[in-house]
RNA sequence: CGGGGAGUGGCGCAGUCCGGUAGCGCACCGCGUUUGGGACGCGGGGGUCGCAGGUUCAAAUCCUGUCUCCCCGACCA
């Protein structure tokens, strides 16, 4: 991508009327833009970490047998009505609009329902399942009060798994995988070190439900870490009596503030009974489907990321999220140096490498400046200087000095085959 | 929803207490000089001061209502 095709500029000032840091760089940056509390839009750069995010969840959560969806964001009162979860005392964040007759319908915010009440349509016999269904949906909530930037809006991104299985032990096993496959997202994001599974209260369906907590002071929860088992209980659950169950000692915990950045439940057979959605097993009787459900905010995890990777001068993407993995710097216009910029920007574009070529007529220091911003992890500087010294220039986000290059060194060190 | 703070060119702010018809920095446009860490000079364009009422000869400024945003708390399938 050339800068000089970006619609978005970085800002020298910091947003007023954003306290959160994951608001104030990613707009500042260009990375996003504030509609309303709580909804922001996601401009080219923001759109691309994003979706770089959501790759990994699909990589990880496909490979556990689950397959990709897209279900409607307009839900009919009917279904919900059948589990009581239409009624605002029961879901208090619903939005809910009407159609031109008068029709109530809701917004999506989760999709047990609609989902279990299309599989209806489809399963029958034992031989139908399991089966595993995600989406990466937005979904919307009511929050009385959104805050925190990204990471507690009315509109968000997010993941969502449902699970159907014949008994409760076909659904145990199926739980572990995606925990496991939940900690190898966190990993690839960066945040696995101060990630943990953390015991949270299950609802009416389960005794516990599992949280993944990262630790961060921008988080809203409160959980105990107990780092040599690498868990986490939150307080809500955090009693003698829960503590006496899990074999935790109280001297053993460490309080922390975390943000969830998943949440998985048991969901029994509560809902697939409600919606009439039952197989028949192998001797010819009706059964009830035994339901799991297994969120991951992903915009969420954006503003954290964006939160937890920065510095004073800005954005420090982790390479697997990184919008592109190079800022190409070219400074000044001297026809070889243009030469030579567009030849490299070709080059590892042609390569499968992202770039940002910094094409556009500015000076330095302001090139350098949104670079640092912007928080690509590779700098490339190709100058008149550069050019008649022969070398390039390269400078990691996270270090202060750059190097000088060969053509052939940069390729290398920038992992590029050939 | 309770408490606190704030709405003034695209962005960040001053002006409000003490009413007199709006200013600064950045950004933007033009010309010139600059050119490796957010350059400089000169000249420009752009704002019914969140909205609606009211008081007054006169309202960004005083009064009433209302909307929005931020923070703390409560809440959070």
């Amino acid at each position: 991508m050339r800068l000089s095709q970006l619609f978005t500029k970085t800002s020298k000032t910091i947003p007023a009327g954003e306290t959160a840091r994951n608001a104030q760089l990613l707009i500042q940056a260009g990375f996003i833009h504030k509609e309303m509390a709580g909804v922001y839009s996601y401009l080219p750069l923001g759109k691309r970490v994003l979706d770089n995010i959501a790759d990994i969840v699909r990589k990880e959560i496909g490979g556990i047998g689950a397959v990709e969806v897209q279900l409607s964001v307009l839900q009919p009162k009917e279904i919900w009505e059948k589990t009581g979860r239409w009624n605002d005392e029961v879901v208090d964040n619903w939005f809910k609009t009407q159609l031109k007759n008068g029709t109530e319908v809701g917004m999506s915010l989760t999709n047990e329902e609609p989902l279990a009440n299309t599989l209806s349509d489809f399963v029958n016999s034992y031989k139908d399942l399991p089966t595993y269904i995600y989406q990466i949906q937005n979904k919307f909530r009511n929050e009385l009060r959104a805050k925190s930037g990204l990471m507690r809006g009315r509109e968000f991104l997010m993941k969502d798994l449902y699970s159907f299985c014949r008994t409760q032990a076909e659904h145990d096993t199926f739980y572990e995988r995606a925990a496991d496959a939940y900690m190898k997202i966190y990993a690839q994001l960066g945040i696995g070190d101060i990630t943990y599974r953390t015991y949270a209260s299950g609802g009416i369906f389960s005794k516990f439900s599992d949280e993944f907590q990262t630790l961060s002071h921008v988080g809203e929860d409160t959980v105990y870490i107990h780092e040599g088992r690498r868990l986490g209980v939150n307080r809500e659950v955090f009693t003698d009596g829960v503590l006496a169950e899990l074999n935790l000692n109280r001297d053993e915990l460490v309080e922390k503030r975390a943000v969830e950045v998943g949440n998985i439940f048991s969901l029994g057979t509560k809902y697939a009974d409600a919606l009439d959605v039952y197989f028949t097993d192998e001797e010819g009787r009706k059964q009830s489907i035994v339901m799991g459900c297994y969120g991951l905010g992903i915009s969420r995890l954006m503003g954290l990321l964006a939160e937890h990777f920065a510095d004073e001068r800005g954005l420090v993407w982790p390479e697997a999220v990184a919008p592109a993995k190079v800022y190409l710097a070219r400074l000044g216009n001297g026809p070889d140096t243009v030469k030579q910029a567009d030849e490299l920007y070709n080059r590892l574009t042609d390569a499968g490498v992202l770039v940002l070529y910094d094409d556009r007529d500015m000076r330095a220091g302001e090139k350098f400046a949104d670079a640092d911003l912007i928080g690509i992890p590779y700098r490339v500087v190709i100058s008149d200087k550069t050019v008649a010294a022969g070398v390039y220039e390269l400078k990691e986000r996270r270090q202060s000095e750059p190097r000088q290059l060969g053509s052939d060194e940069l390729v290398k060190a920038l992992g590029i085959p050939g």
